[in-house]
DNA sequence: TTATACGCAATTGCATACACTGAGCCATCT
DNA sequence: AGATGGCTCAGTGTATGCAATTGCGTATAA
């Protein structure tokens, strides 16, 4: 039973999930099944399936009769994106104060600690960005309630395509993990309150620090596009 | 434009939708696409695309080559649902509290005194439960976050083919409506903190509530069947 | 030049046909 | 008898064809 027996509108499905969060597919750019499908060598049926799949995850917006296009958020709906993850991690760690095992707390201060040894020794960036999404990960699931992490880590879903700029916003990895500090201090002093007004905090300030950031090479005055505002990721 | 343009699978969704919260399709049924499609006169593609959507929003479960299936809930996962909901709907009022306006607040309490009118005078406990619905509904409206009510909402969704049980369990109106009271009255004092503490606690035991109800009804020591017919659902 | 009407190509939505999987049934073997 | 293996068939997954709709270029008008 080792084999996930994954069909073939589910092998397409997590390719363009893929390709979404790599960055060779972003907001804006229009998916046409027939293009897809021969590119994936299966029939329009999967790809179809694997939009609205995509669709109803909130990846791809699909209107009837027209060209399913990858998400693109204006700065009012990700404002209100940042709001609500705030609300969902902070309850998520309100909970997770008192629920993570042991295990899950040395390894969350295990994450927070390479992020540190990143910083001391200007690693890669990349490295430093993904360091820091497996430390909100592994608080979200430290709640130990599949409900509210598979509802958080659904929104946070939503915001991926756009995050891998935050890396690229100078002196913001420093004022990251002081927050991370201080979510950490809270989570290990079991002051649930505290920890959760934390994370809030330091995830709505991520929301406005990726929003100024954006805005600042924003071409469409209501819409970004990120491809079309920075330079190259390494991928 | 006011036409909504709506597809077939759309309809079928609908549909189906509508059977699942009316009863007529109960957690554990099976759906066979190929019936569905002769039932509503269309072929086996727009049902298996809502199929997809509803599997998706978790309405129902869908694993490859298998029938689709009415999502069914275990106690454990009702659980986690319900503390998730309480989670999210006190982030929402702690947003509301400060965001409602004016015709807002006094939507909601009129609904809230239509309740307790509807309570005084022992009318239908169906429109009491559906006072309720509308209650919870404008508090997570009120915040004005389309992202966390509709992630709010997606939740509720889940227990609603549940709800349906709460009305009958005896003594329970009373104490909701002074559940409501508390509630209502942290708004309108625009104590923000407070209203997510009355929330969060009144929907967690609404949850129990549910729980305990259908706990006394149940033949199967896990699964819970509404129609009080329990059927065999080896995982 | 800008705006509007129109027609054709491109693309989606749906129907149908086919292929594959998995669960039961029965026969066969030990 | 019980286990094992193939057979059958209901039902899902995928491919393909066709009709309906869009949008986009072109022509025409203001």
């Amino acid at each position: 039973m080792t084999d996930q027996d994954l069909t073939q509108a589910d092998t397409v499905r997590l390719a363009i999930e893929r390709e979404i969060f790599g960055g060779q597919l972003a907001p804006g750019d229009a998916l046409e099944e027939g293009r897809l499908a021969s590119r994936f060598g299966v029939s329009r049926t999967p790809v179809r399936e694997a939009i609205t799949q995509l669709a109803q995850a909130g990846l791809i917006t699909k209107r009837a009769h027209k060209r399913a296009v990858v998400a693109q958020l204006d700065a009012g709906a990700m404002l209100e994106l940042f709001e609500a993850l705030a609300e969902l991690e902070g309850a998520a760690v309100f909970l997770s104060t008192s629920r993570m095992s042991e295990a899950e707390k040395r390894a969350l201060k295990d994450i927070h600690e390479a992020a540190a040894e990143n910083l001391r020794s200007d690693g890669d960036p990349n490295e430093y960005a993904d360091l820091g999404f497996a430390f909100h990960q592994l608080i979200v699931r430290g709640c130990h309630n599949t409900a509210l992490i598979d509802t958080t880590e659904w929104l946070a879903l939503r915001v991926l395509p756009y995050r891998r700029f935050q890396v690229v916003a100078p002196g913001r990895l420093q004022r990251n993990q002081t927050d991370h500090d201080a979510i950490i201090s809270a989570i290990f002093a079991g002051d649930a309150e505290a920890a959760r007004e934390e994370i809030r905090r330091h995830t709505l300030e991520q929301g406005d620090a990726l929003m100024r950031f954006i805005a600042l090479n924003k071409t469409s005055h209501a819409d970004f596009h990120p491809n079309g505002l920075i330079k190259e990721q390494p991928l």
